[in-house]
DNA sequence: AGTATAGATGAACACACGTTCGGTTGTCAA
DNA sequence: TTGACAACCGAACGTGTGTTCATCTATACT
């Protein structure tokens, strides 16, 4: 019998990475992917490790092929009886992911484009929004570091052209030709929009060169 | 509704060699073997009807990505689903919440306390590691700003004592009495503990007074 | 007639991604 | 010490694969 314990540490992480990410994508994962996301920084120590699981019977590869992995039988989902288990069967929800949010560029909304993937979240991420009014954006650059939001990040907003004030909010600044996260407060008859980071100074625009794009509802940093 | 008739054979085609394909392998075709197999020879028309397809709502592709392919709702047998149907998918897990996290005192680490709550998240948020090993904490007060993490962000940890260069962990430092999360260096006999925020110096510590509770695997921002 | 617009073509481009290889480290046994 | 071996690393290589572009054909509309 295949005893999944025999495996090393990283051959576990593997497979269960696999499984996830599969479930999240549809295809799975490349070889540099797998090596991301379990630590190891060699693609051939990663190619090494698939091949012993090959072997042993978990995975089947289509070599010269692109993502060419397939999962043959079963990985133990949550057996493991350690301490409090693991899955509670909770729901969980998609939203779609459209793009990234870089500095000097219009934001991409729902409308422009097609999703380029799908993104996995709770629904205590969305705080009660209708998972149908929810997307993603991916952040690109060091642009929004004054938000303490860093490259990489993703955004999860509701899809809104208001805001009340203290929300936090995608905008885009017509006079400055660019897109940022920022607080959001209604200030007489301007706009004021103040960094997430203490330290730095609001800036004051005009209403009627900031739209809004999206309120954002939580933050996910993958490291 | 979605009208199967309404698309043209060769995109039915496309939909149904996907179908196949996928079942067989179990990751999508790549544009060319699509082309093969419905009697396309140039990549571009394949890409062409792939965007329609996805404007029709039959598939979702992830951009530059090889096999980036997915099937949405269902072709034909069964029933449709809506334009970016938001749909309840796979599980989500659960791990537990260890308490909050704060300068100037040790972290709390799972044998010393029992959870205070469970924390819903997504197995793309654990990358692989073993739920049972991942735990949670909050964290307090504005001490960890160095490392572009806010007061309230729930940081979820895999629960070890040793780490690899470039690793985010919680550490205690036993000589300052405090607690932090830094990115993880060694450093010839030294250890060097890095901030996440690109203008702070790093720290340098003696391996002895340097204690790793857990390695940080994402983070999560709930406004 | 002109002129859009959907569909198709083939070639070129750029990089994502699997593969390979020389070298290093650690462990175990003789 | 020596040798063997499993695991790992980093870099280079070749090609698989998505994307883009200029061009061409139909059909339909003014």
């Amino acid at each position: 019998m295949k005893d999944f314990n025999k495996l090393s540490e990283r051959q576990r992480n593997i497979l269960r990475y696999m499984e996830s990410y599969l479930a999240e994508h549809g295809f799975p994962p490349t070889i540099r992917q797998i090596g991301e996301a379990t630590g190891i920084n060699s693609t051939s120590v990663v190619n090494y490790n698939l091949n012993k699981l090959v072997q042993a019977g978990y995975l089947a590869r289509s070599s010269h092929v692109a993502r060419g992995l397939r999962l043959v039988g079963q990985v133990p989902g949550g057996k493991k009886t350690g301490r409090l288990s693991v899955h509670a069967a909770a729901v969980s929800l998609q939203v779609p992911l459209y793009g990234s949010i870089f500095a000097s560029e219009p934001v991409s909304v729902p409308e422009d484009y097609y999703p380029e993937d799908n993104i996995e979240v709770t629904p205590a991420m969305l705080g009660g929004v209708d998972p149908a009014e929810a997307f993603a954006l991916r952040v690109k650059g060091e642009s929004m570091i004054d938000a303490m939001i860093r490259e990489g990040d993703i955004v999860i907003l509701r899809s809104q052209t208001t805001a009340n004030n203290g929300d936090m909010v995608a905008v885009w600044l017509e006079d400055r030709s660019e897109t940022t996260l920022k607080y959001f407060f209604r200030d007489g008859g301007r706009i004021k929009l103040q960094p997430a980071h203490p330290e730095m100074q609001p800036i004051y625009v005009d209403p009627a060169v900031c739209s809004i794009r999206g309120k954002v509802l939580s933050i996910i940093r993958h490291l």
